[in-house]
DNA sequence: TTCAATATTAAGAAATTGTGAAGTCATTAG
DNA sequence: CTAATGACTTCACAATTTCTTAATATTGAA
C-alpha cells in the first residue's frame, strides 16, 4: 500500500543520505534530498513536504537554524520536523526539541527504528476521521475494519475490505483498474489481470447485493441501487 | 442506559432540533434546546452543560459568536463545544476550530456519525473512569494494575496488562500491529514478528474467553462475545 | 455477430497467525 | 553468592486464511 508521502531529507554526508533515503523509499515515501541547510530551506518551500528530516551538523546552516527559520512561517506550522543527531550529544537533542522539532533520531541510524518512527509520526498527521461510511443499507466502519448490510455483519478479508472501502469512498466515481491497483496493492506489487475481478466477485457474493458495477473497458464503481 | 450528561443544543431550524435531540436522548443524554444565539448563552449559564452543540448560522448571534463569548468565561473553559455546519462551507469549519470549538459536525447530519462523535467527545471529558474499565464480565483496573473476570482476579504480567489495556480502551477498534508496538513497546524497541502473538495467546489463555479477535493481515481488536 | 473484456471456478501459492519449547535476562529467596 | 522464579522474547514449524493464477465461460459494446 503506497503511503505517497513526501519527505525532505537533509544531511551533508552522502552515505547517510543514501541509506536513509533508500529505506524510506522502500516504505513507499517520496524522498527529496538536500545537501545543506540552505538547500533544505529552498526545497522545503518548493515541495512543502509534510515531514522534514534534518541533520543537525550541516554546512551553510545547521538543522536547528533551518528548523527555526521554517517554524517562523505559517506554511510550516504543521510540518513534522525530525532531527538526526549524534548519540553522544544529549544537550543538542533537548535543544532541538525546544526549537520546535517533533522528534529526533540518533546516529548511528538503525533502519528499523527510523522506519518505525517515521511511520508513527506520519500516521499522526494523516489521521482522518472518515472512519464510518454510511451508504444506504451498507455501513463501512474503517476503524473496526468491518462492514454490515442491513445491520447484518459481514466479514471481509483485508484486500476485499480495502477495495470496497476505496470504491465506496467516492460513490459513483469510476475507478480505473490502474488506480485501484495503485491504491490497494501499491506501485511495487504486480498482480495479474484477473486479480481485481476475483476480489470484486467475492465482495459481491458476500454482500449479496450488487453494489459494485462494472464499467467495461474502464473500471469499477460503487453504486447503491 | 443513562449517561447522565447534559447537552445544550442550539439551532434555529426546528427540524434539526427535533432530530438531533431525539437521537441524543436515545443515547441517554439530557438535551436542552435553544432556538438562537442569545437563548443558547442564557441556557448555557443556567445549566452549565459539559457539552454544547451550536449551529453556525443562527439569528441573534451566530454559533461562532456564542462560542467566542462563552470561551471568554472561566466556567466554560473545559466545556466541549461542537459546531453544526453546512457541508459546503469548509472555510467556516476551519474558522470554527480556530475560534475554540472542539469539533464540528457537517449537515446533512447522519445520526450514527453524530452519536459516534458525541460519545467520543463525552468520553474524552469524562476521563475519571479511565482507571477502571468494565467490559461485560471483565474488569480492568488500571490503577491497581489488575483485572478480574466474573469477579475472579487474574494476574497478568506487565506487557500482557498493557496490551489488553490498550485493546480494551477502544472496544471494537482494530489496532494495527505497528500501532500496538508503538504504544506498548515504544518506537525505539524493536521486537520480532511473533512477540505480539505470544502475548495475545497468554492473555487469551489466562482469561479463558476469547475477548481478543484477530483481523488477519491487519491487527487485533478487543471484543466481548 | 464479433471479440476483447470481464465473470466464474477451483486449485495451489503465499502470507499470516497460532503454538510449544527453549533461551535470555533481571529479580528474589535462600 | 547461587539457585530459583518469572517475565519477556525468539524460533521453528503447524494451522489457517487469504491471495493469485490459470483455464474456461460469459458478457456487452462496436
Amino acid at each position: 500500500m503506497s503511503k505517497g508521502g513526501k519527505i525532505l531529507l537533509a544531511d551533508d554526508e552522502p552515505d547517510i543520505l543514501e541509506i536513509v533515503s533508500y529505506n524510506l523509499k522502500g516504505e513507499g515515501y517520496d524522498v527529496i534530498c538536500a545537501k545543506n541547510g540552505n538547500e533544505a530551506i529552498a526545497l522545503a518551500k518548493l515541495h512543502l513536504p509534510p515531514m522534514i528530516i534534518l541533520d543537525i551538523m550541516m554546512p551553510e546552516k545547521s538543522g536547528i537554524d533551518v528548523c527555526k527559520i521554517l517554524r517562523l512561517q505559517q506554511q510550516f506550522k504543521d510540518t513534522v520536523i525530525v532531527f538526526l543527531t549524534a548519540l553522544s550529544d544529549e544537550n543538542t537533542e533537548i535543544h532541538g526539541l525546544e526549537t520546535g522539532a517533533d522528534d529526533y533520531i540518533t546516529k548511528p541510524i538503525s533502519p528499523k527504528v527510523l522506519i518505525s518512527k517515521v511511520n508513527a509520526l506520519f500516521r499522526r498527521v494523516t489521521k482522518e476521521d472518515t472512519s464510518i461510511l454510511e451508504l444506504g443499507d451498507l455501513t463501512i466502519n474503517r476503524e473496526k475494519y468491518n462492514i454490515s448490510y442491513k445491520n447484518i455483519p459481514i466479514t471481509l478479508a483485508r484486500k476485499e475490505f480495502e477495495l470496497l472501502s476505496l470504491l465506496a469512498s467516492k460513490p459513483g466515481k469510476v475507478f480505473l483498474r490502474n488506480e485501484i491497483l495503485e491504491k490497494v496493492w501499491g506501485t511495487e506489487v504486480i498482480v495479474g489481470d484477473r486479480t481485481i475481478d476475483v476480489h470484486v466477485r467475492k465482495i459481491r457474493q458476500k454482500i449479496g447485493v450488487d453494489c459494485i458495477s462494472t464499467v467495461k473497458g474502464v473500471g469499477y464503481k460503487f453504486e447503491m441501487l
